[in-house]
DNA sequence: CTGAAAGCGCTTACAG
DNA sequence: CTGAAAGCGCTTACAG
């Protein structure tokens, strides 16, 4: 009756009976515990080796109901911040024995939804997750609420919970002090989603310049994704409004990148004719021609952080939520010193 | 004595209780089966809304022997091929119901086993794999020989697997017969680690100059990281050991832009003063100053094959090993037309 | 169309 | 130090 189908997989109870002991010494061995002899020791894993056997983490983490699986949801790691985050994040939870089950939700607020759902069903011990632009508490209230998560970068209105970011007012006022103290006077701010983090920015870097009389007009603020092709759209929608600013400070080193595109295109050299300055400092903005003036936001900071949060969290799910806000800082470079070149010239 | 220690989950059982059905019933519902009667299909439905209750899909996944998950393990997501290909592979997966994990080897060999394995005990379905530089067929037969898996980008030498990349002997021959008719006489390829592909690359930038009667000396090919830095370091090590060559191809993309930062430093304008060309032209390159010639080699396209040939699979074991090479193609662009200009100046 | 029973591969008290 | 039994939350034949 019983002819094998599949293979059989090879199981405790296997390596159990060729070395002869009981399927609970097995896995006291399996796990290290110290309460077994030597010898024993030794059989099970010669055992082990002759079988093939591999251990099921999944039916172990079924039984003690853990999975040591997180949940990471960005947005979409094209974006060289997302990149690092995430590269920082599965640093600090692989040290913890954590597996990382990552997706990306294009910033789509239903694709998250939906992606939450199938990460939770995964029984992760947790989620990290850059919400969407559009994401609200209600979205997460419903999938998250019995689940320890942390957010990061973004946060969500009315949604009390762990949050990982930088200070985007900050960050803001920096840049804009900045180019106030250069002696600009005609400032735009480009690209970007609507978003908690895009508005800081923006209000910072009106504060920043406001010691110098210097507004942003509603005109000169023009929204779009966070991408080159994002940059590219908010320069030509700025052309077509009116006269070149004399500065422009863009939502993100990768909106930059585009920006300066489309100025070249348009006869405009960047860090010559115009100013530009930007938020992120990625790795290789520093390299760009002209170098990029921009504000560091850390990404490898947040992601580290943000994972020790979780596990404490993980550990001890009834914390208060904490905010962990980290302090920007800028760096200024060849792109945003077109003043004093021509003043030199 | 049964005191209620933790929060007891509700499970299957409870929403059969709660709507006076058997949990087989229940588990017919939730996986859609058309076999249940209306009515019943609507009581389990408020019994699950009403006390909450979340599928736990490892639980059934145990039972069926089946994941639903797949491992992507790649070196490094913050170089843009991987994160284009990383993307790829996430929304094919996502597409046919697959969940993902996710380690970053850092090109390390020994860290590339030790996740490879975390991956295969948490019972993944399959592996995509894009080996770290050291990596032998050794280490893959051993942990992946029962375990449905792809490689990707780099092929590794005796280890007869699915396997998806770009045809890098004809991505150099592209660049290199460029090069070659674009009237440059001495040329270095700068960059990227020891690899097929890096092998593969050289190879074909050397039969593509050749008909030109154009070769690289040995000391004109400097090895390095794949990334910025590593650029930075080939360009410096060039300049110590002599003259400027008129033309050099680069690894990569990303190797190129700390070359061509390198260059900046040491006062070498590139794209004037010296061509640059590279591989796989990420979606930045073309909008960079000046534009930058580079062979595409398809990140979204291996991915979504990848994807496809694991899929297959793991419904298909015992398929015979598949191979699949994509075409490469060149981009020519302001940075490789140096001598043009100076002929026209 | 629905229910009772066995089992996926582990771990965890509890005895001995 | 080791073994027999129960159970984690599902699905899958098999009866009815």
């Amino acid at each position: 009756m019983a002819v094998d189908r599949a293979p059989k997989r090879v199981t405790i109870l296997d390596v159990a009976a060729a070395s002869g002991v009981s399927r609970a010494t097995v896995s006291l061995v399996l796990r290290d515990e110290p309460r077994v002899a030597e010898g024993t020791r030794q059989r099970v894993h010669e055992a082990i080796e002759r079988l093939g056997y591999v251990y099921d983490r999944r039916a172990a983490n079924m039984r003690t109901q853990r999975s040591m699986t997180v949940g990471l949801v960005v947005t979409d790691v094209r974006n060289p911040f997302f990149a690092e985050l995430t590269m920082a994040v599965e640093k600090a939870l692989e040290a913890r024995g954590y597996s990382m089950l990552q997706a990306y939700s294009l910033d789509e607020r239903e694709r998250e939804a939906r992606l939450l759902g199938v990460v939770i069903e995964q029984r992760v011990d947790g989620v990290i997750l850059l919400p969407s632009t559009d994401t609200e508490a209600m979205d997460l209230q419903r999938r998250l609420s019995a689940v320890p998560h942390v957010l990061i970068a973004r946060s969500v209105a009315d949604h009390d919970a762990d949050y990982v970011g930088v200070d985007n007012v900050r960050a803001g006022r920096l840049l804009g002090k900045h180019l106030g103290d250069e002696g600009y006077r005609d400032v735009a701010f480009l690209g970007g989603p609507r978003s908690t983090a895009r508005g800081d920015r923006l209000r910072g870097l009106r504060s920043g310049l406001a010691r110098h009389g210097v507004k942003i007009d509603a005109k000169r603020n023009i929204q779009t994704g966070a991408s080159r092709v994002g940059g590219i759209q908010a320069l030509e929608a700025l052309l077509e409004t009116g006269a070149l600013p004399d500065a422009i400070a863009c939502y993100s080193d990768i909106v930059a990148i585009g920006v300066a595109s489309a100025l070249r295109a348009a006869g405009i050299e960047p860090g010559r004719d115009v100013a530009v300055g930007s938020f992120d400092d990625n790795p290789g903005s520093s390299l760009q021609h002209p170098a990029l003036t921009s504000v560091a936001t850390y990404p490898e900071r947040v992601g580290a952080e943000a994972a020790r949060l979780l596990i404490e969290r993980i550990d001890a799910p009834d914390l208060e939520a904490r905010r962990v806000i980290l302090a920007p800082t800028l760096s200024v470079r060849a792109s945003s010193t077109t003043l004093e070149r021509r003043q030199a010239a």
